[in-house]
RNA sequence: GCGGAUGUAGUUCAAUGGUAGAACCUCAGCUUCCCAAGCUGAUGACGGGAGUUCGAUUCUCCUCAUCCGCUCCA
């Protein structure tokens, strides 16, 4: 069977992930929990490297944003206010006959004539099936209708020359048992929570109940007052949380994009209500260029702007930025105009005033909500698929793959790897010292082990961006060669002027 | 949660109803070694549980995990 090309990379990836330490299944030993992963030496780097880059841009380098840090549990009556205990427990049913979910709430009732069958039996093999059924039939519709669908059902599981048996009727009110498209039978509703519970206290009972946020953005919404009271900030600011979030996710899929424990970067940036298109436009284009400005190629980005089907109740404009992922376009960033809905949740639940009061035009609002969420654990995904390169660079007769992250220095692990040419110790005693005057500064790796050529791919195969090699002559011209990840490119260089020259290529 | 596929060293694969081989990786030794060099040696696996059987990695069932589709989202 042959495996589709985009698999194949994210299967090398994976595979990669594991080889080098950058991702492990959680719990591995134990035959791995469905939606959890590990971050292993170099994962635990890259994701750091990944949260810092973003809190640096949306916090530190502006003066118009802080910093929050909230408890992962909070008190449940947030998730109230905020709508995620209704939204994200809602009970739903299948469509026994096409398996389409339902979310019971949203049944439209139907009336008519529900045909029972109690089973069926085929008449070539003389099978019998006693799985009930039902199929509900709008009036004026032949009853011949309700049995061909009858007969699809037992066919699906298996008979082919159906015989329904124990056929009986019923007048049916307003009931939401049934698919409104084919009249099908729906499963029992099943309570469907998108939240984590757990109790707090040892006493587990209702009244303990709470849960593990499925987001951040609710501290600081919850958080509001005392940030904008303490920081002195004045509207329009923002303010910046990165954190855990957990989600009962229906199907954690594709590595570690979509996980019941995950990781978000969110910002709240909260404005003057006629000032919101504007700034989300701003967002939008801001959060875009940070993407590009790390190291993702444009053409493997783009900005998707919500179908007005696809919005919240609670937002006027939602844009995803989007990333070309092996199995097609999917988001990394929601940027939201939540307008002044959660705040005013939150005042309504908590009876507290969450509005702003501008002195200079003497006015009093809630403030209108610009929200771009981007998730850190999948952008990681991004930026490791994004940098993930095969590179032919054997001598005609002979193949040669080079396997290369080429990640932004940034976010690439090591930043320098120190190489001494020979494990003779007569080399040692310089390249530690190489080693100590680089790692001051940058994160260092030092490798001593087998060939000089398989240490510089190793190397590429973790996206260090530069390697630092010590030789003999070093020890006489106090000189090592820098050789570049993406060129292979090498240049010698006076340990005098090495720090300076790694700076330059690193950027930073 | 539903349907389909898969599960053997760290990774990628092979073989077998009589307890498993390789390549790469990793580690140690030799080698003044700048692009996966060579030689020697070493570690290391049948996802888990139950059943059938004299005997199961192989057959059956259950379970767990991964991949694909449905669904959903940061």
């Amino acid at each position: 069977m042959a495996v589709p090309k985009e698999n194949e990379v994210m299967e090398k990836l994976v595979s990669l992930c594991k080889r080098r330490g950058f991702v492990f299944q959680s719990s591995d030993i134990y035959g791995g929990i469905n939606g959890f992963w590990d971050y292993g030496p170099l994962g635990a780097e890259l994701k750091r490297n990944v949260k810092e880059c973003w809190w640096t841009t949306m916090t530190r380098l502006r003066e118009d944003v802080v910093g929050l840090d909230a408890t992962i549990i909070m008190h449940p009556r947030i998730w109230q206010a905020s709508g995620h205990v209704d939204t994200f427990s809602d009970p739903m049913c299948d469509c026994l006959l096409t398996r389409k979910r339902f979310r019971a709430d949203q049944i439209e009732p139907q009336s008519g004539l529900a045909y029972h069958f109690s089973g069926a039996r085929d008449t070539a093999t003389g099978r019998t099936l006693t799985d009930a059924y039902a199929v509900l039939l709008p009036p004026g519709k032949p009853p011949e209708s309700a049995r061909r669908t009858a007969a699809q059902f037992y066919a699906a599981r298996g008979l082919s020359n159906v015989e329904l048996q124990g056929e009986r009727t019923e007048k049916v009110e307003n009931s939401t048992r049934f698919n409104p498209e084919n009249g099908s039978l729906l499963t029992e509703p099943r309570p469907f929570n998108l939240m984590f519970k757990t109790y707090v206290g040892p006493v587990g009972d209702e009244s303990a109940i709470a849960y593990l946020r499925p987001e951040t953005a609710q501290a600081i919404f919850a958080q509001f007052k005392n940030v904008l009271e303490t920081s002195r900030q004045k509207v329009p600011f923002g303010i910046a949380q990165v954190g855990k979030a957990f989600r009962n996710e229906v199907t954690p899929r594709n590595f570690t994009f979509r996980t019941r424990e995950f990781e978000q970067m969110e910002l709240e940036f909260f404005v003057p209500p006629a000032e919101g298109p504007q700034w989300y436009e701003y967002w939008c284009n801001e959060r875009l260029d940070w993407y590009v400005r790390h190291g993702i190629p444009t053409d493997l980005l783009r900005i998707r702007a919500h179908d007005d089907d696809e919005l919240s109740h609670y937002s006027t404009g939602t844009s995803d930025v989007e990333f070309m992922f092996p199995w097609g376009w999917d988001e990394l960033e929601g940027i939201a105009q939540r307008t002044d809905y959660d705040l005013k949740q939150h005042s309504q639940h908590s009876g507290e005033r969450l509005d702003y009061f501008d002195q200079p035009n003497n006015e009093r609002y809630v403030p209108y909500v610009i929200e771009p969420a981007a998730g850190a654990t999948r952008t990681m995904a991004a930026f490791l698929l994004a940098a993930y390169d095969e590179e032919e660079v054997g001598d005609g007769d002979k193949s040669d793959i080079r396997t290369v992250l080429r990640l932004h220095p940034r976010l690439a692990p090591y930043k320098v790897a120190v190489l001494p040419l020979s494990k003779k110790d007569t080399l040692t005693p310089l390249a530690h010292e190489v080693r100590r005057m680089v790692g001051d500064r940058y994160m260092v790796d030092y490798d001593e082990t087998q060939s000089i050529g398989k240490r510089y791919r190793r190397q590429d195969e973790i996206g260090t961006p530069l390697c630092i090699t010590v030789d003999f002559d070093s020890l006489d011209d106090n000189a090592v060669t820098v050789r570049e990840r993406d060129t292979m490119e090498q240049v010698r260089v006076p340990i005098a002027e090495l720090m300076p020259l790694l700076t330059e290529k690193l950027g930073f």
